[in-house]
RNA sequence: GCUCCCGUAGUUUAAUGGAUAGAAUGCCUCCCUCCGAAGGAGGCGCUGCAGGUUCGAUUCCUGCCGGGAGCACCA
């Protein structure tokens, strides 16, 4: 029932009209008081035919009226659309499904396949910063899209443990005395390291030698402080992840991946490789993009060297179809030069070639002030400290049983919400008062639709009103222009396309514009002692299923109250 | 200089080549004897410029203007 069948019939009738190889496309269409589904095909179709559209439309119809089933009226309109309005019954179905079959919304454009989706990536030594909230937020959104449409995923995360960076951050811990460092002396600790490493050849001297301390595991005092250092950054990430709502199955770290790389690029020299002052590097000009150097004129291996190891290891850790990567979009030219190598290797051209690199924009904020009254960077966890104080305060006329964890879920819905509202590879601005003004698009906006559907859903349960509809007669006169039931339908191919684009954003498109519509609808119409009660609590549960779906899609938490 | 990405209401944004370019915010009105007003109803306001392809262009192509990122031993 629904678009298939419409799809189906369509390229019928189009054979009978002789115009067998006309691509066309069955959609919603932007108004939905056109109908459920609109086509172009007779659009399409005029040309090849030698028709007016309208006329090409008019055969159309006439073939398409004999043919579906489930349809109610079939309308020409514009320049030669034909709109589709589905019976009620058939809307009917869609809405009781909405309601109350668990699988609703599942799609299975991934089906038996298994995808490896590699996100967030911050660096153990040093602050989990907002590239890393947002690369987690789309990461996330994307396995959870990618299951409902049927794949198995596999969340990785691959995190820098050697490095400068780990270097200066011991050269801190030394200096500052910090033995047994919490997360955030660790912190403190780079940030001391990275200053000084700039200000004198003695001090870049000095963390230069840690860092191949580090490598070569030689000094006992650098060997303790890396093991220590390590363990409390890794357990801080995991705290976040939770709250994130983030499970990774594999960690992959450069100490590993720096080996491999090291190996593959040595095997492949000269045949991929070259050397060049000195340095291994790869001539991406020959595919038009740019050189790049593998491994450095002192013998280590280069970021680049290490995501081939990465492929590497990702090949031995598991098996799959697809690879996804979320990163910053500063990285979207050098991960083509990255991989147009691996291309060229033999053992890492399969990889390579299933490879899919998604990127996010950088975060601005609309105002400066953050920054300057804490007198240091906005790190992702003090931007979600700072929501949630701020999200506490929003809540303090509100009776709660749980306010710390609901200001903690509706913290993360609002940073998550603006990450996930725009297509990816766009720099996002974050307004700390708009996301949490909660008027309009935000994800407290839709957390509230959904916990005000819940609510609703209970009392008119509570006050015995049921779900059965008795007539189908009822359906449709209780529409009026109210088209929430017939924007409830159409979610199941809104997940399908955020899974067959990478794009999430569609989601949270739908997902706000159903909150809209459910909340105009809440305003005119009346569930308990209604004139429709129980179409009325079938369609509050659709929207509570459907809103309730969608946010787990997105990872956005959905308090039970707030 | 070269390569890539992006220009949509004052601001933040949506739109597989389709219908009157959809929202939010902002500003101006209005709505709680009623299931959650963190809500709802109405009003104002937009495709950078110039060409091209097409029945039809925010979308594709060319040029220009404007912004961002990358371009050899950082990650």
């Amino acid at each position: 029932m629904g678009k298939d069948n419409i799809e189906q019939a369509i390229q019928k009738a189009l054979e009978a009209l002789g115009a067998s190889g006309v691509a066309f496309v069955v959609e919603r269409p932007g108004d939905l008081a056109h109908g459920d589904y609109a086509t172009n095909a007779a659009l399409a179709a005029a040309k090849p035919l030698g028709k007016s559209p309208r006329e090409v439309a008019e055969e159309l119809k006439a073939k398409l009226d004999e043919e579906i089933e489930g349809v109610e009226k079939i309308e020409i309109a514009g320049p030669g659309f034909i709109n589709f309005r589905l019976s009620r019954e058939a809307i009917l179905g869609e809405v009781q499904k909405a309601a109350t079959d668990k699988s609703w919304g599942q799609n299975d454009l991934y089906k038996n396949k298994t995808v490896m989706v590699e996100y967030t990536d911050p660096n153990p030594f040093k602050e989990f910063h907002i590239g890393h909230l947002m690369s987690n937020a789309i990461g996330e959104a994307i396995a959870r899209t990618l299951e409902n449409a049927g794949a198995k995923v596999i969340r990785a995360n691959y995190q820098g443990d050697v490095g400068p960076h780990v270097a200066k951050a011991i050269f801190g811990l030394l200096e500052l005395g910090f033995e047994n460092p919490t997360s955030e002396q660790l912190g403190q600790a780079y940030v001391l390291g990275a200053s000084r490493y700039e200000e004198s050849a003695e001090y870049k001297k000095r963390i230069d030698e840690i860092n191949k301390a580090v490598y070569e595991k030689t000094d006992p005092e650098v060997n303790a402080l890396y093991a220590i250092g390590r363990k409390v950054s890794l357990a801080h990430f995991e705290e976040l992840y939770k709250m994130l709502g983030t499970k990774f199955e594999h960690y992959f770290f450069e100490s590993e991946t720096s080996a491999k790389g090291l190996a593959l690029v040595g095997e492949n020299t000269p045949s991929v490789f070259e050397k060049s002052d000195g340095a291994v590097v790869y001539k991406g000009e020959k595919v038009g993009l740019h050189t790049r150097v593998f491994i450095n004129s002192q013998g280590l291996p280069t970021y680049e060297a290490k995501d081939l190891g990465l492929l590497q290891s990702k090949i031995e850790k598991a098996a799959f179809d697809q690879s996804v990567t979320v990163t910053a979009n500063e990285q979207t030219e050098y991960f083509k030069v990255m991989l147009a190598a691996a291309k060229e290797i033999p053992a890492l051209q399969n990889i390579a070639e299933k490879t899919t690199h998604v990127v996010h924009g950088m975060m601005r904020f609309a105002e400066g002030k953050m920054s300057s009254r804490k007198g240091n960077v906005i790190t992702g966890e003090s931007l979600l400290m700072d929501i949630q104080e701020a999200a506490k305060e929003k809540m303090q006329s509100r009776e709660l049983a749980d306010a710390e964890k609901v200001a903690s879920q509706v913290a993360v819905g609002a940073i998550k919400y603006t990450v996930l509202k725009q297509g990816s590879g766009k720099d996002i601005v974050f307004d700390r008062e708009k996301s949490l003004s909660l008027e309009g698009d935000s994800g407290p906006y839709l957390q509230y639709a959904h916990t005000r559907a819940a609510s609703l859903v209970q009392k008119a349960r509570a006050a015995g009103v049921s779900d059965k509809v008795e007539s189908v007669q009822d359906v449709e006169e209780f529409l009026g222009a109210l088209m929430l039931d017939r924007l409830l339908i159409h979610y199941p191919s809104v997940g399908a396309r955020a899974a067959h684009e990478l794009e999430p954003h569609h989601v949270t498109t739908y997902l706000t514009e159903l909150a809209a519509a459910f909340n105009s609808w809440y305003a005119q119409v009346r569930v308990i002692d209604g004139d429709y009660p129980s179409y009325a609590l079938l369609l509050a549960e659709a929207v509570e299923q459907t809103l309730g779906k969608g946010l787990e899609l997105l990872g956005i938490p959905a308090p039970k109250e707030m």
